[in-house]
DNA sequence: ATGTTCACG
DNA sequence: ACGTACGTGAACATT
C-alpha cells in the first residue's frame, strides 16, 4: 500500500504526476470557490476556426509532451468521478467554450469564476465574471475584476482584444502592428477607443513612423483582433443545468484513486464508502470475569489486548475498559477489580504469552497505575504503521484502520469532540468498540508485518522501536523530580523584574500597551517611533528577534522589549508552565511521542522536557529545579558530541571528514582550516571557526547560500563561496548530497542506516520551492534520522546494562543526543565509564562516536 | 483554529 | 527569477 507512490507512475506504468498536480489544484479551487456549477473545458484538437483564418496560429507552440498527452484522458475521467462536467468542441478552443458558457451563466444571473493559467481569458472579465490567473504554484492566483484590469492596464476588459490585435501575440504566434507593444497599444486605445475608432482617425494623426506602421499593417491588426477575440457564441450544446456540481462520486473516485495509487487523496476522502470499506463482522462481547481469565491464561493462542484510557494524558487519565481476545472470543469489562486477579496479572507479565496491541507504551503506563506489568508484546500496530510510513503518525487506531480501508471509528468519531466528548453511557457500546479495535489489530497484523519485512524494516521494529517503547514507558513512569519551591522563588524574582521592564517600556513609549502582542508592539515601533520596517509577516510587521536586534541601537525601547520577551518567555513557559505538570509525587512525567516525527526522533509533550533552556543563563536557572529523587543522589548526563556530523562522515564516506574524526581533531577548526585554505588549525581565528561551524550545520540541514548568509551575517555571494569551497574540500559530502537527491527521485523515499524510511513525494513537485524543500529534506533526513537510530539503540542497551549490573541509576530523559540519569553518588564513577562505553558502541560506524559526561546535584550542574 | 514568537537538538 | 536553512512544542494574541 505504501510502496508505489514513489515515482508517480502507477502500478500499470502510467505517469500520474500531472494528474496528481491537477487534482491538488482542483481540491484547492473547490474548497475556495464552493461552486454550485462547474465545468472544465478542453481543446478538441490542433485545428480550429482560427487556424483556418490564419495557418500559422499557435504555429510555434512546442508539442505537448507525450507523458502529458497520456494523462489528459485520465484527467477527464477523474473530473467525471469528481462530479465535474468536462467538454470539448471540434473546431473551437477551450477558451471559446469558457467564454460562451460564462456568457450564458452571467445572463442567467450567476456569478462566475474562471480559473486559468492563460492571461488571454482576462478579456472575459465583467462585474459578474472574475478571472483568476495562476501566478505561481497552485495556491496563488491573481484575480482580475474590471477594476483590477483598469488598474493594471488602464483599459477596460473588452479593450484587451484591441490591445492584443495591435500588439500581436508571440506565444500564439500572430502578428500585430509593427513596433507596437503593450504600452503603445494602451496609449492608442486610451486616445481613440477601439481598434475601429483608431483606424477611423488614423488619417488625422500627424506624420510619424507609428502612423505608417498602423496603415501598413491594418489588415494584420484586424485579423489579429479576430484571432484574439474569444467566441461568446460557440455552438456549445451544454445547458447550465448540466453543469450542476453535486460533489464526488465517492465509490468510483475511490477506485480510481486506488488504481492511481493516490494514497494521500484516499486519506482525505471523508469516510470510506460503505460498500468498498471493509465492514467489521458483528461481535459478541463476553464479560471478562474470573472464568474468562482462567480460559485466557490456559490458552496457548496469541491474544489481542485493548486497554482503553479516556483523555489524552495516560499518566492521569482513567482507564475506561479492558478487552482481551483470542480471535474467536472477546472478553471485555469496565470493572477493573479484575486486574487484582493474580492469574491475570501473571499472564499479562508473562513474556512467553504472546500478545498484540495498539500502542505498547500507553498500555504499559495505563496498566502500571493499576499495579500490572505487561510483557510478551510482539505486534504493536501503532509502531508498525509509523515505520511503514512516517506520515501515518496519527496516534489513533481508527485513523490507521481507515488507511487500510477498514471502517473503524476514530477516537473523535466514537467519543465526540470538544464539549461533547464523553464516554458512552451504554457499556456494551464501549466494549463493542474495544472489540472492534481488537478485531482490526488481528485483521491487519499479517499484512502489516509482511510490508515491514518487504521494506527490510523488521529489525528496526524488533530490535529498536518495540524494545524502545518499553524503555520509554519506564522513563515516563519513573518521572523526574522537581523542586517546586525553587520554581516559586524564581517566579517571584522574574515577576518583579518583568514589572520593572514593563514600566520602563511604557514610559519610553509614552503609553501602555500589551508588549506580548506583536500587533500592538508593531504599531508602537513602526508607527509611533517610526523605526524602519525590516521584515513583514502575513498579518503585519514582524517583530521577531532578528528584526529587533537590527533595530536595537535606534531606540532604547527595542532593547527593553528584547529583554522583556526573554524573561517573559522563561516565566510563562517554564517557571509557571512547568509547575502545572508537577504531580503529587513531586515529579514530572512527560510523554514521549515515539510515532510522530518525520525523521525518527522522539518528541516530548505535557510538558516538553526536550526544550528546557540552556543557552542563556536566566533560562538555564530552570535546571536547578530538576533534582534527583533522593538526597544523596546526583543527576548524570551523557551526550554524543557532533553525532550528526559523524553520521554524515560515515554515510558520505568522505575521506577528509572521516580523517578529522578518526584523528579526533576539533571538527569546526578543521573545517575552517580547509575552507579558508590555511596550512594548520593554529591559523584559525575564532571568527573563522564560528563561520565554519555554521557551515557545518548548514550542510547537515541541506545547505542553501541564502540560509547560511542569514545565519552568520555575510552576503549571499560569500556564503556561496564558502559552500563551494566546502564541497571542494569534502568532495565525498558533495557526492552524497547529489546521490541522495537522485535516490529520492528514483525511489520516492530516503532511508536511515537502520532502514527508517521517509517518503518524499514533493521531490517531483513542479513548484520550485516545494521541490527544493523536499531536496533539502532528502539530504537532512538520513543524517538526523540515523543519529536518532543510534541513540535509540544506546538507550535500549543502556537500560539492559543498568539491570544487568544491578545499578540503582535510572534513565530519566532523552534530548536527541543526550541521556539524563539520576543515580546514587556511589554509582557515578561506574556510570562515567559504563555510559560512554555503551553509547559509543551502540552502532559500528566508519568513524568513532564520542561521548561526554557530566554530573552534579541538579540538572543545572550536570552540564 | 491560526499565526507569531521562541525554547531546545 | 523563484525565496529558503533541518526537526520539534508551548504560550499568547487574535480570528
Amino acid at each position: 500500500m505504501h510502496n508505489v507512490l514513489d515515482k508517480f507512475v502507477n502500478g500499470e506504468g502510467i505517469h500520474t504526476n500531472a494528474l496528481y498536480a491537477f487534482n491538488n489544484m482542483l481540491e484547492i479551487i473547490l474548497k475556495d470557490e464552493q461552486p454550485t456549477h462547474a465545468l472544465v473545458a478542453f481543446d478538441a484538437g490542433k485545428t480550429t476556426f482560427r487556424t483556418e483564418m490564419f495557418r500559422e496560429y499557435k504555429g510555434t507552440r512546442a508539442k505537448t509532451p507525450p507523458e502529458l498527452m497520456e494523462q489528459l484522458p485520465l484527467i477527464q475521467d477523474m473530473l467525471n468521478y469528481r462530479g465535474i462536467k468536462t467538454y470539448e468542441l471540434p473546431n473551437y478552443e477551450a477558451d471559446d467554450i469558457i467564454g460562451t458558457m460564462s456568457h450564458k451563466a452571467e445572463a442567467d444571473g450567476m456569478d462566475v469564476t474562471i480559473i486559468t493559467g492563460d492571461r488571454d481569458l482576462t478579456q472575459l472579465t465583467t462585474d459578474k465574471v472574475t478571472v483568476k490567473v495562476n501566478v505561481k504554484g497552485v495556491t496563488e492566483t491573481e484575480s482580475y475584476t474590471p477594476e483590477h484590469v483598469k488598474e493594471k492596464l488602464g483599459i477596460t476588459p473588452n479593450q484587451i482584444i484591441d490591445m492584443k490585435g495591435l500588439m500581436g501575440d508571440t506565444s500564439d504566434h500572430y502578428p500585430g502592428v509593427e513596433k507596437v507593444g503593450e504600452k503603445t497599444a494602451i496609449k492608442l486605445i486610451n486616445e481613440y477607443g477601439s481598434m475601429e475608432d483608431i483606424y477611423d482617425h488614423v488619417d488625422e494623426m500627424k506624420k510619424s513612423k507609428l502612423k505608417e506602421h498602423l496603415i501598413a499593417d491594418k489588415d494584420q491588426a484586424y485579423l489579429s483582433k479576430k484571432l484574439a477575440t474569444i467566441n461568446l457564441d460557440a455552438p456549445v450544446t451544454l445547458n447550465l443545468g448540466e453543469l450542476e456540481y453535486r460533489g464526488d462520486n465517492q465509490e468510483e473516485l475511490m477506485q480510481f484513486y486506488q488504481k492511481m495509487n493516490f494514497n494521500s487523496f484516499l486519506d482525505k476522502m471523508d469516510v470510506p464508502h460503505a460498500s468498498t470499506a471493509e465492514e467489521l463482522a458483528e461481535i459478541k462481547v463476553e464479560e471478562l470475569d474470573n472464568t474468562a481469565v482462567e480460559k485466557i491464561v490456559n490458552s496457548t493462542k496469541v491474544h489481542t489486548l485493548v486497554v482503553e484510557g479516556f483523555g489524552d494524558n495516560y499518566h492521569t487519565a482513567p482507564i475506561v475498559g479492558i478487552l482481551i481476545s483470542d480471535g474467536d472470543q472477546y472478553f471485555g469489562t469496565t470493572d477493573f477489580s479484575i486486574l487484582e486477579n493474580t492469574d491475570l496479572k501473571n499472564w499479562l507479565a508473562d513474556k512467553t504469552k504472546e500478545k498484540y496491541l495498539f500502542d505498547n507504551k500507553r498500555t504499559i503506563a495505563l496498566l502500571h497505575r493499576y499495579g500490572c506489568e505487561i510483557a510478551g508484546i510482539s505486534f504493536d500496530m501503532l509502531l508498525v504503521s509509523y515505520l511503514l510510513d512516517t506520515n501515518d503518525n496519527k496516534q489513533d487506531i481508527g485513523l490507521v484502520a481507515k488507511n487500510y480501508n477498514i471502517n473503524l471509528p476514530s477516537e473523535e468519531e466514537f467519543y465526540g469532540k470538544g464539549v461533547k466528548k464523553a464516554v458512552p453511557e451504554d457499556e456494551t457500546m464501549l466494549l463493542k468498540y474495544l472489540a472492534q479495535q481488537a478485531q482490526v489489530i488481528d485483521l491487519l497484523k499479517d499484512k502489516m508485518m509482511t510490508e515491514l519485512k518487504d521494506n527490510d524494516q523488521d529489525s528496526l521494529y524488533d530490535e529498536i522501536e518495540l524494545p524502545l517503547s518499553i524503555v520509554l514507558a519506564e522513563m515516563e513512569i519513573k518521572g523526574i523530580t522537581v523542586e517546586v519551591s525553587k520554581l516559586k522563588e524564581m517566579e517571584n524574582t522574574f515577576a518583579t523584574r518583568l514589572a520593572e521592564i514593563e514600566k520602563k517600556i511604557y514610559q519610553e513609549a509614552g503609553k501602555e500597551f500589551n508588549i506580548n502582542s506583536p500587533k500592538q508592539l508593531g504599531v508602537i515601533l513602526f508607527e509611533d517611533l517610526k523605526l524602519p520596517v525590516i521584515k513583514k509577516t502575513k498579518t503585519g510587521y514582524s517583530t521577531s528577534v532578528d528584526v529587533l536586534e537590527k533595530l536595537q541601537d535606534k531606540s532604547p525601547v527595542v532593547k527593553m522589549v528584547l529583554e522583556y520577551r526573554q524573561i517573559s518567555k522563561i516565566q510563562s513557559t517554564y517557571v509557571v508552565g512547568l509547575q502545572k505538570f508537577v504531580q503529587p509525587d513531586n515529579k514530572i512525567h512527560t510523554i514521549y511521542l515515539q510515532t510522530l516525527t518525520q525523521t525518527g526522533r522522539l518528541s516530548s509533550i505535557e510538558p516538553n522536557l526536550q526544550n528546557i533552556p540552556i543557552r542563556i543563563d536566566e533560562g538555564k536557572q530552570i535546571r536547578k529545579a530538576f533534582v534527583p529523587q533522593h538526597d544523596d543522589w546526583e543527576i548524570f548526563s551523557a551526550d554524543y558530541s557532533q553525532v550528526e556530523l559523524r553520521v554524515l562522515a560515515h554515510i558520505s564516506g568522505d575521506e577528509h571528514m572521516q580523517e578529522a574524526f578518526k584523528e579526533n581533531y576539533d571538527i569546526h577548526a578543521h573545517t575552517a582550516m580547509r575552507i579558508f585554505g590555511l596550512d594548520s588549525t593554529d591559523e584559525v581565528t575564532p571568527n573563522m571557526r564560528r563561520q565554519a561551524k555554521a557551515t557545518n550545520f548548514g550542510i547537515v540541514y541541506g545547505i542553501s547560500d541564502y540560509g547560511l548568509s542569514q545565519n552568520i551575517g555575510i552576503t549571499r555571494k560569500q556564503a556561496a563561496a564558502f559552500i563551494e569551497s566546502y564541497f571542494e574540500q569534502y568532495p565525498g559530502v558533495k557526492q552524497y548530497m547529489d546521490d541522495i537527491v537522485k535516490y529520492a527521485r528514483e525511489n520516492g523515499y530516503v532511508e536511515t542506516i537502520m532502514h527508517r524510511r521517509r517518503y518524499l513525494p514533493d521531490i517531483h513537485a513542479s513548484n520550485f520551492n516545494v521541490r527544493n524543500f523536499a531536496q533539502r529534506t532528502a539530504m537532512n533526513t538520513p543524517i538526523q534520522g540515523s543519529a536518532a537510530d543510534i541513540i535509540k539503540v544506546a538507550m535500549i542497551n543502556m537500560q539492559k546494562m543498568l539491570k544487568k549490573e544491578n545499578l540503582q541509576a535510572n534513565l530519566l530523559l532523552q534530548v536527541h543526543d543526550e541521556m539524563i540519569f539520576e543515580a546514587p553518588k556511589s554509582e557515578i564513577e561506574t556510570l562515567e565509564k559504563l555510559v560512554p562505553s555503551v553509547m559509543d558502541s551502540a552502532v559500528k560506524l566508519d568513524v568513532p562516536l564520542k561521548v561526554e559526561t557530566a554530573h552534579g546535584k541538579t540538572w543545572y550542574e550536570a552540564k
